[in-house]
DNA sequence: CAACTGTTATATTGTTATTATAACAGTTAG
DNA sequence: CTAACTGTTATAATAACAATATAACAGTTG
């Protein structure tokens, strides 16, 4: 799978390594139990520094998305598109009540929330 | 309007302000033309920096949902809830598709993010 | 043993967030 | 007119964070 990062974007690189590889998952350019690079191999690919890969993949770790074993590398964890963290349903919650609340006040009323959310997870292939 | 800041969050204040107030017009709680605090006064009130503030209103202004008039104060928009930013349309698919994405690799498929979505509309009271 | 894994440690640089003062310019009430 | 209020601008200090750079460590594998 292609990565891809902007340093001008605003967004940090290990945040856009992260959501890039979430929405690779997602749209099923990376399947469950499928070896990711290795921090100092995508680093150089990406001409970034291994710390910085580090940390996404601590990220990605964390929320049980990927697997990491210390000598034999990283991988998609089996269970990554199974619901398995309790707490993430808080976050989740605020994360889209933000986009709602910022939504409505830039005139994206629920109709059009709705149609954007079907458009975009049939773009993605989700079921 | 009641606002709280949490310095322990992680989330910088100035854009905890700001999705506060956001999810303040949204809901209703703050009306399109009602006047705000001002930046002293608000800071005072919540126990930061003048700055602080003053930088969450500048950005809800640069995104038109609250006007700022030098000598009179701060109020939230007319068109606070109208759609008038078409740059916006292109933020908002970048986030609802990072939100899609990272909820279908905690196991939230696309019936369950409609099913949140319409339950956070009905909370918040939107059309 | 050599070459690879992720991890840890230390240090440096640059940027951002937050605070602190102070001054400026426009508006409004007394 | 003055005093008290607006937001804005400038400058500076501190702290935290992002990213880089080296280096070493401890497993695994060919």
């Amino acid at each position: 799978m292609l990565l891809r990062i902007d340093v001008n974007s605003g967004e940090t690189l290990y945040s856009q390594l992260s959501n890039q590889i979430k929405y690779g998952i997602a749209r099923g350019y990376l399947v469950p139990g499928e070896d990711l690079p290795s921090v100092r191999g995508l680093a150089s690919e990406l001409g970034i520094n291994m710390h910085t890969v580090s940390k996404a993949y601590a990220m990605l770790k964390e929320e049980g998305i990927i697997i990491i074993n210390r000598s034999k590398g990283v991988k998609v964890s089996e269970e990554a598109l199974i619901s398995r963290d309790d707490d993430y349903g808080k976050i989740f919650d605020k994360k889209m009540t933000e986009l709602i609340a910022e939504g409505l006040c830039n005139g994206y009323e629920k109709d059009q929330f709705m149609h954007k959310a079907n458009q975009l997870f049939d773009e993605i292939g989700g079921k």
